[in-house]
DNA sequence: CTGTTAGCGCGTTCAA
DNA sequence: TTGAACGCGCTAACAG
């Protein structure tokens, strides 16, 4: 049944050659004769020798061929947003050719201590944040000082960790430059979701948030329209979250005209609270998003989001390789990615 | 910078303690006298030793502290779906117990071979398929042959695979029975994608499907309405894919007046697919799906799909427990979780 | 082109 | 309770 796997030298025996030259047969790497080889593959398949053993392999040339992506709070809620989800898929088309595997560890806000404890006990190559988490991270540190290459989109920030971004500031400032060249002098925020917040609350108290996507995005619009605008942080990442902040904006007593939610889930939900107070989108409130990601069941002819389109492929693909070039010794340099912003159909000029 | 790590060895040489002692200090298995584990942890300290190297215990204890998870064709597709990433949550919750992290690795179904070669270079404990791929796997097989527990979700099948599923057959003809009974006689079906389906057939041809998921649920159906009501494979498990073979379905001479899509996502499909058709649902057709998900921009008050929801944090966490079963060396027995069907407000009986 | 020699860093006997 | 020796399975130098 569980019948000890065969190893190298046993296989090197029985071909009658060194264990040495058997390796260099399956790894490739050093010149070995036709028919010697030939002995050696021949005898792994008497022996059903399938190869190295990775655990052996990984401590000799130590590297795991693993990197950690960590994620911040539940898999559930990370792997809910489409835009997080396009950022792995880059990310493993790169790793896939180093080859170098994706471990997932989540990381619960509550405990971080307990995240480091098991990245202690776990082989590593390099870990990749996926952003969404505050500026500082415990775990940084002890990467850090173990020597393991990180590589963070957006977050944390810290010396020795090579940051793949956008300019969210830059970004966020365009899209409230659109409104307010549409005349909207009323905005109103939706800010993706901080332990921190709740309630509404003057644009002003984003600023400083140790979030630095909500920071940063907050800081775009408040460059346009100043810090007074109202923000409401959203008590989850998902529509429903969006739904209730935007009613709670949308349901004050002077609301505003135009709504800037900071991710595209978060305004489809202001859009389903629009839809909810019988208010009617563009004409009676403006709403634009951030991410710029497939709303399958709002994305119709005619009908879509204004919003700030940012790669997310291609985000995953220069996480990627950052973590190539840092494996490879080398130090590459932090990214910021463009980002396009796309006018939808969802803001217009104000009717009041 | 980079300088090397420091080793056990070293600990225990400033601590004055033999090697073997100090391993005790930090496995904490054997008995160890207070003052002694203290020098240690102090030469720890001093030397900025963070505990044992993962890749050294691995290679020693025989165990990686991974499982890998195996997802058939793109990440993005496959975390696409809610209900997917609700089984991968569920199963995070249990292996994070054990302690073991989950490597993340696609297998294109283009070359499966080419995923065998990663997976023979990778060091695991085990593996765990999240379903959604053909019975047959080569995967399989080399997995079985270096000893290493699989666990699938459905799919693959085979000798030495420990199973945890749903009975699709039974649910299936629940649903069908459902609509049955509501007097619907003329169904229409909507399959989960295939690489070989295209254009509407009797649904007969479904039922040696080489997925089971699909080869069951549509065998559920044929039990109760027959092997000739016809069916579609759609083009992909997203909703767009839904909506265009809703819209191939309905737009037949004559239409299904009950569309039962093999899941929720191609289930929103037929939905919009409908509303293009300008038909009202459930009264001019009735239309049920398969998961039990979310929908956030379809569930409201009053508006729910008829559905057959299947436990998928139930399923994760089963996969979990059999993979600590396997790993504790015994025989965990293949599962079979109840699901339970969900009269929505989606179904009803036919106006004509 | 092939074999020999050294470890990689740690856990686990077993004897003291 | 502690320590010395051994080996997990493999690969990188070097020598031949």
């Amino acid at each position: 049944m569980s019948d000890p796997r065969p190893t190298l030298k046993a296989v090197a025996r029985r071909a009658g050659v060194s264990v040495s030259t058997a390796s260099l047969v399956f790894s490739g790497r050093g010149p070995v004769s036709k028919p010697t080889a030939d002995k050696v593959r021949a005898a792994a398949r008497d022996l059903h020798y399938l190869g190295p053993d990775p655990l052996a392999s990984s401590l000799r040339r130590g590297r795991a061929g693993v990197v950690a992506v960590i994620i911040e709070g539940r898999l559930l809620h990370a792997f809910h947003d489409p835009y997080a989800v396009r950022v792995l898929d880059g990310l493993a088309a790169v790793l896939d050719d180093i080859p170098t595997g994706m471990l997932l560890m989540s990381q619960d806000p509550a405990r971080p201590e307990h995240a480091i404890e098991r990245l202690a006990g776990t082989a590593l190559d390099a870990t990749v944040f996926l952003g969404c988490g505050p500026a500082a991270n415990p775990l940084v540190e002890h990467l850090v000082s173990r020597g393991i290459p990180i590589v963070a989109l957006g977050a944390p920030r810290g010396p020795g960790v090579v940051c793949v971004d956008i300019d969210n500031r830059a970004a966020s400032r365009d899209l409230a430059a659109h409104l307010r060249g549409l005349s909207h002098r009323h905005l109103g925020i939706v800010a993706l979701p901080t332990p921190a917040g709740a309630g509404v609350a003057p644009l002003r108290t984003l600023l400083d948030s140790p979030f630095p996507d909500v920071a940063e995005r907050a800081r775009g619009v408040a460059d346009v329209a100043g810090p007074d605008v109202p923000a409401i942080v959203a008590p989850g990442s998902d529509i429903e979250a969006g739904q209730s902040a935007g009613a709670t904006l949308l349901s004050a007593a002077d609301p505003p005209t135009a709504i800037i939610a900071q991710s595209d889930l978060l305004a489809a939900g202001v859009l389903r609270a629009a839809h909810d107070l019988r208010l009617r989108v563009p004409r009676d409130v403006s709403v634009a998003g951030f991410d710029g990601v497939p709303l399958p069941w709002w994305d119709e002819p005619g009908q879509q989001l204004t919003t700030v389109v940012q790669p997310g492929d291609a985000k995953g693909a220069a996480a990627g390789q950052a973590v190539r070039d840092l494996l490879d010794g080398e130090h590459p340099a932090d990214v910021t990615l463009p980002t396009t912003l796309r006018l939808g159909s969802t803001t217009a000029p104000p009717s009041r």
